[in-house]
DNA sequence: CTTTATAGTATATAAATTTACACTATAAAG
DNA sequence: CTTTATAGTGTAAATTTATATACTATAAAG
């Protein structure tokens, strides 16, 4: 069912509506809404059927502040596609997906996350300050990035498991791999690697590198 | 003030706002409350005054339905950082940071994402796949990377302002920069990125490559 | 052994909130 | 020119909801 359109006068019932649940966590009563708009309860109620109708929202009868929105645009961030030349870029139809964090980097509860240190994962294009969404409880298939303890050392590289040893890669020519027995007591896969996120803007590449003398990161 | 934690009781009463809230999208009566936990209302109006003392939630005597959970518990993952030698990695006081999206890109709301598409800023570690987070409310600064567009086509470079002209440079040497006018019609600085996140499991790769035919990355 | 915090029952009252009903008015559609 | 959808006013009645008050009971702390 399309979400029909509603009216202006519908839209600033909404909107109040929106405002007071932000600012409260529970929604307004009929008499707050007719206060506001200066109308009275009746013609706001008449309203809240209306959109109820419309799907906008969903209205409880006999329920005080019995409105639940819909359509929630959710904590997410709209994602632009490319459009046909000369059609807007940032146009309501442009949008393909909205990004949130749950849905993209969905893993198992125990999800965690390291910074990256050092450049010895260049060529997999992972800096110095990359945030790192690591999955403990993934089993790494071969050619992915995991984050490995040997002998204690916490390490970023690329899996390759083969018979009974398992190689550590490097993306940089500059460093070697590692090989491990499989067995061996003083090497452990801590996680996969599963999701990166980078700050750009300058504010908080400073923090970051603020916080780099305070923590560690891992290479 | 930190956050006390809840009694067995109460925290029954606090899952059963949380749960009624989704339901609902408005918070429960306390009549509804003590018929679900089988107990008074004056009960549950107790612990509610409780918690509230605890901040654990907002509730407003005469209101009705006046109650906010607070404290929502992030939806967080721990970063951990580097322990010295022997110290166990993914230890509790090895947790340098929480990750929370809203405050690692902390911009206006209108926030928006794209998908790079191509290889003009690979030298800036940006790939195919990437997922842009865009503010276009913030003025970029020289060096930055910006999303702009260009006789409608939309695209994304480093942002290099002089005198009167605004020169875009991509990162890869096989591109050459665009050099426009500030005054220039068909150029529009969409906004500035502010961070990136790439999802690096096969599975979720999968999906971008299925979602590439349908939807156009910018370039 | 007394205080304090928690957890409850039970009931009447007060206040908040929704609802029904009777009307008016305007603009668009058929 | 009549119908339909929207947008209201105003009021009393019905119902929902919160609150005050008086008690009981248990466990932990001092």
């Amino acid at each position: 069912m399309p979400i029909q359109s509603l009216t202006e006068r519908q839209q600033k019932v909404y909107d109040f509506v929106k405002e007071f649940l932000e600012a409260h966590g529970y929604p307004p009563t009929l008499q707050e809404m007719a206060n506001t708009l200066k109308i009275q309860p009746s013609a706001v109620r008449a309203h809240l059927l209306l959109m109820a109708k419309k799907n906008a929202l969903r209205y409880v009868p006999h329920i005080s502040r019995g409105i639940e929105l819909l359509q929630e645009r959710p904590v997410g961030i709209p994602i632009y596609g490319s459009a046909p030349a000369g059609h807007p870029f940032m146009a309501q139809d442009n949008i393909v997906d909205t990004f949130e964090l749950r849905r993209y980097i969905s893993a198992s509860d125990d999800l965690f996350g390291v910074y990256v240190r050092g450049d010895s994962m260049k060529d997999a294009q992972l800096s110095t300050g990359d945030l790192l969404f690591v999955d403990p409880k993934k089993d790494p298939r071969n050619g992915e990035i995991v984050v490995a303890a040997v002998e204690g050392e916490p390490t970023i590289k690329r899996y390759y498991k083969e018979d009974g040893t398992i190689e550590l890669r490097p993306e940089n020519k500059k460093y070697k791999p590692i090989v491990v027995n499989t067995w061996d007591e003083n090497f452990k896969i801590l996680g996969v690697v599963i999701g990166m996120i980078r700050a750009l803007d300058k504010k908080k590449l400073d923090t970051i590198a603020a916080d780099y003398q305070t923590h560690g990161r891992v290479s």
